[in-house]
DNA sequence: GTGATGACGGAAT
DNA sequence: TATTCCGCCATCA
């Protein structure tokens, strides 16, 4: 019957997915949009994880952006909120750029 | 229909 | 390595 129910709804792919990234490591928000077959739809995910509601238990965190840097405004306070969960999973930050060895998943 | 916007990406410089 | 520029694309005024 529901043969195409894959394509249900393009937010609650991109939940999954980001839900699915192990702890201690990090992914673009490009990535995220090829793994969800939306090549090229990278700001989607970032307005999709804005929307979040703040009580929400998705590792919202672990994605950044493909520079593997926090795509908020140093200093602001959505920026040390993000920085200070990824430090305390090991993500380690050299300046304000993620080394490399965490990040990238799958 | 049109232009502005953004938790983006990639290439050029 | 750092900046700058331009392409991309859903959303909204």
């Amino acid at each position: 019957m529901y043969m195409f129910m894959a394509e249900s709804n393009l937010r609650e792919m991109i939940w999954q997915i980001v839900a699915a990234i192990p702890k201690g490591r990090v992914t673009s928000y490009g990535q995220v949009a090829r793994i969800a077959g939306y090549p090229g739809h990278a700001r989607y995910v970032g307005a999709t994880l804005k929307s979040l509601p703040k009580n929400s238990t998705l590792p919202w965190y672990r994605v950044v952006n493909a520079r593997g840097r926090i795509s908020f405004p140093q200093g602001s306070e959505s920026y040390k909120r993000q920085r200070d969960r990824l430090e305390s999973e090991g993500i380690v930050f050299l300046n304000d750029k993620i080394s490399m060895r965490k990040f990238g998943w799958k």
